[in-house]
DNA sequence: ACTGCTATATGATTTAGATCATAAAACCGG
DNA sequence: CCGGTTTTATGATCTAAATCATATAGCAGT
């Protein structure tokens, strides 16, 4: 399920951060030195622009690793990492990183898969946002989430509309009207707020 | 310069394949089944909405690879290929790419390295495109463009402003006034129409 | 149960960019 | 050089979603 097991990243160096709430993990134009991946909590990608507007390009949650293509691209990182709620992020020194890769195979494939679904992720959101409307844009996300789960029934999604409004690019209320409108048209069920696919 | 030489290619197994400007190399929610190089030529990575417009996620020129994401991360195709000019592709089989690659770390790497960087155009155009006004859309693509080419003098943007449009998701209108504009502000500078950076 | 904070809700107003319509350049093949 | 196609250009109008302004509901901690 991890990305990296962490008895692994353990034996390879990996150290263990703890960030609170809102904290930031790592700033936009830095330089990556680390890779890293969350233990407990949620990470959020984020990037701000002038009037403080967010714009999420990914979530990540317990096993999953983020902030690698600086490491495998050579750039400076292109977003923010910010902790959603408290959080414990397993950290390992870049060389110790692809020392680790070199020595096993089968996970530097799965990053391979895990870049290409990345992709995947965004260039489907790029369409959306580029060309189609509040209610398409939202159905679409809520479709890729509940597609993301091992678990193929009921899913809620684990989004407050500003997130939500955050990783469309629409604005906290065209979400909120946009999903009461489709609750009353049948579209989407919803259960104490959050929407239940 | 090229992702895989096309010699080793061809050692491989590889075809080409010609292509008319505007055919269609792939559709759009296929299965994959090659690995592509351009040869010769211009593909773009394209998805169109309901009433047609186009979103274009990728251009690539000679020596470039395309549509590899579904190969490593085992999904349909996102979007669509389209020939932007007459073109020559490379088409290797998907069981001899993998073989290649098992067989040339050093290019397994490389394809790290080019999913990272197309997440990072991605993340960006994404940030632009969910929150910036149009100036400065054009401004961050045509920055990036130039970034990309390994010659650092002038740089003749090569899109008409149509294409430019389809990868900002704006209108070619509004692609036209904004141009002109930011010329006439002196933002930008122009040689037969085409910005010049 | 009360307080404070965060999330959801909803109406009124504004506006940037899309649309629509039409024209003039620029380019291209024969 | 001509006729056709593509690209650039520009004005007029429209509209969906952003913005602004409050209000209410929900929840977390004391």
């Amino acid at each position: 399920m991890s990305m990296i097991p962490e008895e692994l990243l353990t034996t390879f160096g990996a150290r263990k951060v703890k960030l609170n709430k809102d904290e930031f993990l790592f700033a936009k134009d830095t330089e990556a030195h680390f890779y890293y991946q969350v233990s407990i909590g949620t990470i959020k990608m984020v990037n701000y622009n002038y009037d403080g507007q967010e714009f999420i390009l990914g979530m990540f949650k317990a096993g999953q690793s983020f902030g690698e293509p600086p490491l495998f691209g050579h750039f400076p990182y292109p977003a923010n990492a910010v902790a959603v709620e408290d959080c414990e992020i397993c950290k390992l020194p870049k060389d110790n990183f692809f020392r680790l890769l070199e020595a096993n195979f089968d996970i530097h494939r799965k990053f391979n898969y895990e870049l290409s679904n990345r992709l995947r992720y965004k260039g489907m959101i790029l369409s959306e946002v580029s060309s189609y409307p509040p209610e398409h844009r939202i159905l679409t996300l809520v479709n890729y989430l509940k597609a993301m789960m091992p678990n193929q029934d009921l899913f809620t999604v684990p989004y407050t509309r500003q997130q939500l409004a955050d990783m469309t690019g629409l604005r906290v209320e065209t979400v909120i009207r946009t999903i009461k409108k489709m609750e009353q048209e049948g579209k989407i069920k919803l259960k104490s707020h959050k929407i239940v696919v």
